[in-house]
DNA sequence: CAGCACTGAGAAAGCGTTTTCTCGCAGCCG
DNA sequence: CGGCTGCGAGAAAACGCTTTCTCAGTGCTG
């Protein structure tokens, strides 16, 4: 009876009649404007109770020009570090009575584009996580991406803060460790040839070339995930290399679950490292050595830049670098050849 | 110049003006309706692309009354099962050209109504993960919620398609395995008490011992990560058992890295058993034996169910069950009192 | 007691689309 | 040659809400 409206479901309009009132006070009532008498708004409130009144958050927003919500555009969703990611934003922004709409890229630039401008159009904010375009196409999307807040990746657009984890230093440290442990063989499974973090990884090793030149460092091709290192394998032990540094834990994992099948010991025989210390890590056995990144933690912190974007609270723009911590554990160990004689 | 809206966004009022035509004229251009002039057509997307126009999603999901988006509520994002879940749901629902919202509830059983009811809302329709409120409180909000599809749970509301694993089966089919390897004394490191899952997996066991009188089942308080089974160890050992069901792969992973701290061997002396097959499953060491559940299936399936419901297309809705598959790897090995004589 | 400020609520104008309604105009048939 | 059909495009309504504008009514002050 109540129920006029043509999508069945009950309006503003609803409540207005029922208390006898105009839409414009329901409107009041419901956002608590307090210059309604507290009498009509009473009766206000009732009404919409009894009919179980709940205002159509799109009317909402293209009245008010905002969604509440935000988007995030990942290049892979089954990857761990991302969904870390989404989990700290998601958590975040939940907090501010936020929510947040996912686009997956499935590791496909092109995509990556067409998803970002979609999925801000529909929100208040954007999140781009470790975006895979171009540079160049990058930052000719930036502008009309505002707000937006790039995790892993930097831009010369301006007013875009970006969150990056130093993998570089990171890489180091773990190189550094292994070196200190006596082994002078080492390789690198690289990850995805597209990634910036990759790139940063390879430059740090550079760094650390230079740094130690009696130190010999192989470069092996490699991915992202499990399989990957599993199937790594071959090559690794092709290599001679005693210490190897996995692009992250999943491919140290992999490796380590491939070495354990040949009767390879880790780390008798050659020490792992992985990066990133998901939460896996701590449970492999051996359990991994790798550096740590306060993972969820960045995704929480682009909440952060995000929501001072949206407010136009000129937080300062200032670009944020997380340094990883050396998380040591047992798959690291001396060099075989240090014990050998 | 052309931007005369008070966003500052380019609208299809500048698109209109801009080519010398109406609104209406350059909504039926956009949207491919035929019944306008070729030539005009070709001016409108002209000036379309000049301004780079885009419409703006809100105003036409008020227009057309669906936002092509569709919801889904998780207990807890950090859970490896659901993240699956929504890899599988946003995967699919992608494909079709929806996006999907997220919202986590924390595993606080009271927000799940509310966090339901908001992105429903927003969306076209709604996928309620394991959700961990009451019998009652579902099947009085199920109606609110429609087009609902449940995964991990059901409901006597009608119109309410629910995808369930069947725990109860798998984790006999576990129990066999371990019964056949010669284990008598086998236990049951349970998940959350509220959990449904846990409960069909309790009905499941209670079933494997009326059909196995002579093997004794012991229950030992757990939970539903790692640390749940790490901290179990010693529980584990004074129960004495040789075969260990655990709740799922997270706790069982977290029970082989706290037996092996120990020196304990698995599966020489305890054999253990997972559930859920996470990708991580087959790279620990040793492997682990558990119950493949097809999870991002799953995902897909609920797409698939909560398209037809939106479409109206009346698909049976009748619930779907999904069957685990034992996965047996290196963790369960025969029982060492058969060994011992 | 007249005028004024002020309060509170309705009317109406957006917000940016889509879609129905309407109408001018050209073509065709009788 | 007049009326009817049909096509194409503009005007306007609708979607559901917020907010400004407007105005009636009250109470206060000079």
């Amino acid at each position: 009876m109540a129920r006029k409206s043509a999508t069945g479901r009950i309006g503003i309009a609803d409540v207005a009649l029922k208390a006898g009132v105009s839409h414009a006070t329901v409107s009041r009532v419901m956002n608590g404007n307090f210059t309604v008498d507290p009498e009509i708004a009473a009766r206000v409130r009732e009404a919409a109770v009894e009919l179980k009144y709940q205002p159509n958050p799109v009317g909402r927003s293209l009245a008010l020009g905002k969604t509440d919500t935000i988007g995030i555009v990942v290049p892979d969703l089954a990857n761990p570090t991302f969904q870390a990611i989404l989990r700290g934003l998601s958590r975040a922004a939940a907090e501010d009575g936020y929510r947040v709409l996912i686009a997956d890229s499935f590791e496909v630039p092109s995509e990556e584009a067409i998803l970002a401008g979609e999925a801000r159009r529909r929100c208040d904010g954007l999140v781009l996580c470790a975006p895979r375009m171009t540079d160049a196409e990058l930052e000719e999307i930036a502008p009309s991406l505002h707000p937006l807040v790039l995790i892993n990746r930097t831009t010369a657009a301006a007013g875009v803060p970006s969150l990056v984890v130093d993998y570089g230093q990171g890489v180091q440290d773990l190189a550094e460790h292994l070196a200190g442990l006596g082994h002078t063989r080492l390789a690198f499974l690289a990850g995805p040839a597209g990634s910036a973090s990759n790139r940063l990884r390879l430059e740090g090793l550079e760094a650390f070339r230079n740094r130690h030149p009696q130190v010999e460092v192989s470069m092996l091709d490699g991915g992202s995930d499990f399989d990957t290192g599993h199937e790594a394998v071959d090559a690794v032990l092709d290599s001679g290399a005693t210490g190897i540094l996995a692009f992250n834990d999943l491919v140290a994992m992999g490796l380590m679950s491939g070495l354990h099948e040949r009767g390879v010991s880790v780390p008798g025989d050659i020490s792992i490292t992985g990066f990133d210390d998901i939460p896996f890590a701590r449970y492999t056995t051996p359990t991994l050595t790798t550096a740590a990144v306060p993972i969820s933690e960045l995704g929480g912190q682009a909440w952060h830049q995000l929501r001072a974007l949206i407010r136009k609270e000129d937080l300062e723009t200032a670009d944020t670098r997380y340094q990883p911590r050396l998380e040591i554990r047992a798959s690291s160990g001396p060099s075989p050849a240090d014990l050998a004689p």
